[in-house]
DNA sequence: GCCGGTATGTCGTCCGCGCGACAGACGCAC
DNA sequence: GTGCGTCTGTCGCGCGGACGACATACCGGC
């Protein structure tokens, strides 16, 4: 099921044995999403985990003020919900489906009973917690010493291992975002994006290839300024 | 050990039997700190999760140009260091003694061996580290759409908790955190913490009680603005 | 006591960037 | 085609808050 997707992602289901992933699976429920479909919203009350076998799922908070703030975008193989099953406490964060997408849900009871016969489940578990809790660290430390411009920059970073290296060593990746997106990635406003979007196209930085792929200098050159 | 420490918190070793707890800790080693001492810092390589018996730890990382971004104080009873220790990877975040400190140091393979076992302990983890993902979820929500001042009634109201309420309403609390501190925070300068504070003095909203104490009112009226 | 290190209060200056506004450009539906 | 909705580019204004600078206050050590 997951096999030959070109899976990066170092998470959750590419770590489980088929028959374990069978066990777990044999309790859950397919469903799928259009796009813009919420999964889930701050809020509710489902404690399910949810595993995404097609599409991408944004995960994101609405602020006081009606802001998005992107966390990050889950892929295929991931599992997303963690955060809320073992409080049991109300979803605080939002997830939507960016594509088409579908997923299993694992009911909450059926994640935890699992976990506790598989100690290699939950420690999977805590795996991707804590890589997200190192990601949420990074987020945050890079708020609040880099400027939009920098944390722009960052941001292609992280995303050019998805991408494909060219011989001249620049990176082609497939950038589908509206620079609304990117903004509630980097939490700024929406005109800034578009000005240093435009900015970095001009210093030849990155360049446009078509409607929604980006090439632009490897991370490594942008790391050295 | 941890009986009648008056703990508030949530996290790991008030939720494991006395037995399990001794379990774990013979293969642990007890290790103290003086005030501002280093329990480990970014680029080392133990893995090792540390219990704190004893005082109290900050955590936080340096950004590029030096500030200091603080995630979080961690008290008597809470385990620090699960962030790195699956991946195995170099720590990225700084722990510091902000009082002095005893730990138990628990070995990484200790540590995981003791979860394959004892499936209830790696739940406990499991916990630990959504519960710091959704904080670190909402700090970065907040820094996104708040001002500092907001910011900064925001940390008192999460500080509220440990503090006594009196019979006015009002909440007296040990705040022994220098303007310094409380910027790095919230991400802000220290200059218009102070300005804000001496503001807050001001309006009545707080007020200082001897050398570190501060009585405020109750969160549910700032919340009320 | 004196003295040095650290914490606090306050004041200008300056700049990053949020925000409103508006004008194209591009897509899709009909 | 026309019309509409969404996305992108750009400009100017204004403000929050970072930063440097400096005065004062407090603390511990000797």
């Amino acid at each position: 099921m997951f096999a030959g997707t070109g899976m990066l992602s170092v998470d959750f289901a590419p770590h489980l044995s088929q028959q374990d992933l069978g066990v777990l699976l044999s309790r859950a429920r397919p469903s799928s999403f259009r796009k813009r479909d919420p999964l889930f919203t701050a809020g509710e009350r489902s404690q399910s985990a949810l595993l995404i076998t097609k599409g991408q799922v944004k995960l994101f908070r609405m602020s006081e003020d009606g802001r998005e703030v992107i966390f990050r975008y889950s892929a295929v193989g991931e599992i997303i919900g963690l955060a809320e099953l073992l409080s049991n406490s109300p979803r605080e964060t939002c997830a939507e489906a960016q594509l088409s997408t579908e997923v299993y849900m694992i009911p909450r009871k059926a994640m935890l009973d699992f976990m506790q016969q598989r100690p290699e489940v939950a420690l999977r578990a805590i795996g991707v917690l804590a890589a997200r809790v190192r990601s949420l660290e990074e987020a945050l430390t890079n708020l609040a010493s880099d400027n939009v411009e920098i944390r722009l920059l960052r941001l292609l970073d992280r995303m050019a291992v998805l991408g494909d290296r060219q011989p001249d060593g620049r990176v082609l990746l497939d950038f589908p975002y509206t620079h609304q997106d990117v903004a509630n990635q980097i939490t700024a406003s929406r005109q800034t994006v578009s000005s240093i979007f435009a900015e970095l196209k001009r210093r030849g930085v990155i360049e446009s290839v078509g409607r929604t792929a980006l090439l632009f200098q490897s991370p490594d050159d942008v790391r050295r300024h």
